[in-house]
DNA sequence: CTTTAAATAGAAATCGTTTCTATTAAGAGA
DNA sequence: TCTCTTAATAGAAACGATTTCTATTTAAAG
């Protein structure tokens, strides 16, 4: 199943969170370009339209939708907050691919972990729980440029 | 070869750093305890020493030790500074394990991250440059316990 | 429609981090 | 060992991302 407007809706309801312009107006924009924003970046974007919301409200907005799995968040060397919304809606764990260039992110379908984790508890006689993996680099359509 | 004062201290002079008291005294404090601080951590611990540092000054002190790559910031999910001093001080590329109890770093030797590059440049046809990977868990001494 | 709890605005606070300026001290050279 | 230059440090202040607070508005259940 694709991620839509429509699925989106469903999950706020599935969580009870209520259907607003403002949330409809983050998940719309966050559709419409697959790359990742800053709380600040989605601010400014939605100012001066009907459904502009304080900055404040934005960050709310945002982490309410990472709360219930709507938005993903990633590392930067910043350390500042960026959320995007992947394509990869069915839950299941995966990593992503960041292109440099352009912002937008890939979901990466296989992960490599489970192979490399016995060899790691070895190595370590440690008790592997949880991994951050990332990946960043130029995407396919900002190479053929 | 081992990590000990001496070689920070070589590494310092290395990069035309001056040896002061100041310095030697965020070194010790992080050798004697293989474990990640917070900049105000460190400061905490060397209030009411001879050596203690102001805030600010713990702070440059970390971001010089991590420039000439003394000292290794890690990723936490509260997006703040963390330091440590790796005992892989060799300077070739390599991950690290977290132990959430007792916030020690182990340098992991082995980075897979080779042998898949070329499956998910291929899957994205994206040219991967660079990644994040740190692993976190519970460390060998803590399990025994 | 009414009602109620959730959502939002906007101001203000918070807090990790950085900047600024005056002072101190490391260490090179005499 | 002494002097001098420049880097290091202290401490106050600024900064800026993020959060909190309170009053107001609104979604949506009944």
């Amino acid at each position: 199943m694709d991620i839509s407007i429509d699925s989106c809706i469903a999950q706020l309801r599935r969580n009870t969170l209520k259907v607003t312009p403002r949330r409809l107006a983050v998940i719309t924009m966050l559709l419409a370009e697959r790359r990742y924003f800053s709380p600040y970046e989605v601010y400014e974007r939605l100012l001066n339209t009907d459904c502009s919301s304080g900055l404040p409200s934005v960050y709310r907005i945002l982490q309410e939708f990472s709360a219930i799995g709507l938005v993903t968040e990633i590392e930067r060397s910043d350390r500042q907050q960026y959320y995007f919304l992947c394509k990869e809606s069915s839950g299941a764990h995966h990593h992503h691919f960041i292109c440099r260039i352009c912002c937008r992110v890939e979901p990466i379908k296989k992960c490599f972990f489970d192979s490399v984790k016995k060899h790691i508890e070895t190595e370590l006689d440690a008790q592997v729980e949880s991994h951050i993996f990332q990946l960043e680099g130029i995407c396919a359509s900002c190479r053929n440029h």
